[in-house]
DNA sequence: GATGAATGAGCATTCATTCAT
DNA sequence: CATGAATGAATGCTCATTCAT
């Protein structure tokens, strides 16, 4: 990669960097343009160069934190050797949403957008294929001693339900704090994966 | 009333009733003030004194329109004799559900507030007591011949469950067109309710 | 006419005058419109009050001048008691050269626009019906001791030679200075008048 | 002429025609020079090794392109054999208004800047002399069988009249469409002509 | 209460021009 | 010569809010 190249892969995430710290703090609607280019030291021009407005830049920002969240899960679970789908995947919605608590902003941001934004993600970002957590999704089920069926339809349930009752939760505390909620969560989690198994 | 206040109150539905419209047809963002008080014919003024600003009309609509969905289910099932929680409460949901996919711009108004909306839609509003839709459905589980625990969990998890998943598969027919997801919902549905009961 | 009114019509005006001035300054591409309200003395957003844009303005004030140009000839023409259709339409010729030649700036502005700007000036304005020139030139014609086929070419010959020469020879003294060509350009005049003559 | 030069001939070409098709297209006041490189596909930068801005390559496109007008013109001229200096500007004049009737967009591009453009062509091109048209018109005025006075001025009439008249009529067939309204034009052109004959 | 003219800060977006490579 | 990334001044336009009537 030449000088040039690198320049402008820097710029970008620059640009990227400082709409995602306002966008977290001041929100998307209070956050201008002059905002996000005075914070990256650029000029305005050069943010038309990168994205074609602020909903542009938006989308793509909660398409690479889903992303990066989904993988660091991944990477947590791959680390330990948890056994059954069961485990596994209360162990990445788990790992999740501890995620979250410690970074409420980034759940703010990507707030209920983080569901079909996670498993389209691959379509969003259009980067490259070992990325793709449904594929990730379908080869744990298709692993596990158990047969499923309707898995797409099972993943779309867990997954929003996790994320729909999980914001809520860690954000209100409403009807019970994230601690008190997980296990009443991950038993109606469990009862909708057993209910799938063949 | 004398005919004063309901002047007033007519100016103020007026207003409630434009903003809804360009709401639901040109989106929140894009519409202004001087939109609702044009297509309400009043002056610009006049908008100040029924309302805050723009968010203002907004959160009202919201609870206004989430209550009206669970007034009329309500009645609905009241209409009918519906025995045993399980289905009275997915009496409810189909009945919401059959409302909104006939009314797609208000699903896609409320989106994903309906939830929370609902529950607090008594909060929000301010309006009289036999409106709180979370006290009719504690009735509703205390007339049961069944008991429960964590009542409130129970009915957190499975709002949010139709709200978050009913969404999805309303508006973009993922992973399932809605009549083809109902069963899958439904299920899990009464999984939850009998995972309450004691 | 109430206070509210007449204070509107005057704001409007010096945006008008504004506008004028700097446009036969300064050119119109390279006026802005926080100029125009600068120099008007008003607040940015009263332009949109009363202009869509930049061009709105300009058209408006090109009718509008043109306009005025002929009403002021026509005066000039019915002050003196001119016999006979040629003496007449060289008289109001004669009159708008002269005028233009004074100013210059006006005349660089409505510059090649004068001509059907002119003709069609009573719809572009929207004004009273007394302010249509084409109706006063046809009068002027059926008054005439001779009769005259095709009035609307001849008209329109006439006028278009009339105002393309004129504004060359007065803006640039080609091929001749404006006094020096006026013999030429009368004679031309005359001799399509004459052509029409039945 | 080296292969450098040849190179350098062409890119400007590519950026000339490229400018022509988009003024003609979208306006000169609505493209930028972004677009013109763009379509060229050359760099910003080169742009400016070529031409000063905007305007600089308006003006000479204009004057390019009338003079292709009367060039060609002027060549189908010398391919019949028309007799008398009437009979010939007539033929000048009449085959330019066909080129640009079957051409809108390039009458309309050169507009009423046809007439001073063409007559001053030479200058502003800084081409060759033998495309002096000004030259060729004194040569066709004194190879004719009759003498003419004020030579300058009864070519400087008639390209006015027939520019200012054709305009309106090709392109608003107002007052008349051009093949009705070209008799009345050609009576008007030969009476100036006589009237300047000795 | 009701009006709507006026405001002017605020913002997105464009684009001619430069200059290091 | 040619490039095209970067610039940032310039500008059109919006819109929430105020306030005299």
């Amino acid at each position: 990669m030449g000088k040039v190249d690198e320049n402008k892969k820097k710029k970008k995430e620059t640009l990227f960097n400082s709409a995602y710290e306002l966008f977290t703090t001041k929100g998307i609607n209070s956050t201008a343009i002059s905002d996000i280019v005075e914070k990256a030291g650029v000029a305005k021009g050069t943010f038309y160069l990168y994205f074609k407005d602020k909903y542009d830049i938006k989308n793509k920002l909660i398409a690479h934190k889903t992303h990066e969240l989904f993988r660091e899960a991944k990477s947590a679970l791959d680390a330990e050797h948890v056994q059954g789908l069961e485990e596994q995947l209360i162990f990445i919605i788990d790992h999740i949403i501890d995620t979250l608590v410690e970074n409420k902003p980034l759940l703010n941001f990507i707030s209920k957008n983080l569901v079909m934004g996670a498993l389209r993600s691959a379509l969003l970002t259009g980067e490259s294929t070992d990325n793709d957590f449904y594929e990730i999704f379908l080869r744990m089920i298709a692993d596990d001693k158990y047969e499923y069926e309707h898995v797409d339809v099972m993943l779309f349930t867990i997954v929003e339900l996790a994320g729909s009752t999980g914001y809520n939760s860690i954000l209100y505390q409403e009807p019970l704090p994230i601690e008190q909620y997980k296990p009443f969560l991950y038993r109606s989690v469990r009862l909708i994966i057993d209910s799938h198994r063949l």
